[in-house]
DNA sequence: CCTTCCGATATTGCATACAGTATTCCGCGC
DNA sequence: GCGCGGAATACTGTATGCAATATCGGAAGG
């Protein structure tokens, strides 16, 4: 009856004191008024792309439900929408956990990420402006900045993924190499990863000349890098 | 207030006369009793599959959950699921809708399968043992028999498909693959395809022989021919 | 001491009921 | 006739309550 203090929110996280969405002011201009579900999702998403919610960790519907401050419903919609996701596992009556990743599941996520991402960094790339192209160059190499906290970096890196896969105009193929990402980032927040910055400096540096297929290997590489380690820690912990 | 007929399934679908689940007698040995949520989905799915629900229509929850004989929280549950499987879209409060695809969106669904396939199917068939071999080939062929109902044929296709690449060792990259499938495929269900059959006929030789770059190569020839071909007809209808 | 059974408790699954939001349709003014 | 409010309608979103299932703990038996 008592998950360790969990800090998604405070209970009333997604109200302020004039009835207005608070998550929502991040996500500019929401079209209809936000849904406790999609806020729900929003922030468990959130929370459990930056560990707050760690792998393997129970989700009690009402206690989680209590701390966000809605019902059990809206929780409940959102936990189905994560399991697809993958981001959490629902077993029969027994209840959801945070989603737990074998080596092998990671093997096989840095698989299809290899090759999505291969493929969807050659069309962004080759659709840049020449303004887009010197930006998200930019984008990237600040990303990099050592006076970053790692979360802050952990973010930047992410948004810049994000926008650069924007232009490849395959926004299905977008939603899921991010969902495939956010999947297995949240397994290294730990590492250190030295070779990161040498592969995004080359990575920065292929954007801004525009070249797709330079731009596609070091991507390649420095996920293949990523994967490595990230394969080696899991066999370690093990 | 009124749904083109759908023979889902009697309203009373989900149990007999004994209370146990009907649907649940296909799926055998389903581990912890079947949930209402887990029934609504699959029945759904398949409905969508099939055509029997097409592209465009209105899903009303209070219509739906009664003709399923179920209330419309599991309903909605379901809902949720297949929204995030992109077989149909929610819309804010105004309910939800079978997907349509555009042509812009077949591509890219085509695009991100050669991608996914060419790499399971090479996998897959580089752990046949002879005797699996034969018996996927020999799967691969008799799905082609020109006696079958081209239902019969296209569930024989698609089990085949799932079959094969159960094989490869990669069960999410299989499911979304698989997802994948059911997302195009709905959409030529009356295009004859003359070409699959000589397309699935070196695919079922290339794996008799155990060949995985041979059985990729046909593979994704048969993909791309079946893409150009429902690209055409949805760019014929408009 | 270990195993097994059974009751108590915790937690999920589902139905009903209500509140809030889109949609429809009708009358009014132009 | 045609656009334009505005109530009436229909539908979705959410909360609460109950039934069904799993889990835990202890007592009985080996």
């Amino acid at each position: 009856m008592h998950v360790s203090k969990m800090p998604l929110q405070g209970p009333d996280f997604m109200t302020d004191d004039n009835g207005n969405s608070r998550i929502g002011a991040a996500l500019i201009e929401m079209p209809s008024p936000m849904t406790a579900e999609e806020a729900v999702t929003t922030a468990l998403r959130k929370a459990i792309r930056e560990g707050v919610l760690v792998p393997g960790q129970r989700l009690t519907q009402a206690d989680i439900a209590n701390q966000l401050g809605v019902s059990r419903i809206p929780l409940r919609d959102a936990l189905r929408r994560l399991e697809v996701e993958s981001l959490v596992h629902i077993d029969g009556h027994k209840g959801a956990r945070v989603t737990v990743l074998t080596a092998e599941d990671v093997a096989e996520l840095y698989e299809m990420r290899i090759l999505l991402e291969e493929s969807c960094i050659t069309h962004a790339v080759r659709n840049l402006t020449e303004e887009e192209a010197r930006r998200l160059s930019e984008a990237a190499t600040s990303s990099e900045d050592d006076s970053l906290s790692p979360s802050e970096a952990f973010n930047l890196r992410r948004d810049f993924y994000s926008d650069l896969y924007g232009h490849a105009g395959r926004p299905r193929m977008r939603r899921m190499i991010m969902q495939l990402r956010d999947n297995v980032d949240r397994y290294h927040l730990l590492s250190d990863r030295a070779h990161a910055h040498i592969a995004h400096k080359e990575l920065a540096a292929a954007i801004a000349d525009r070249d797709p297929q330079r731009a596609a290997s070091a991507l390649v590489q420095h996920i293949t890098d990523s994967r490595d380690d990230l394969i080696e820690e899991l066999e370690q912990v093990e």
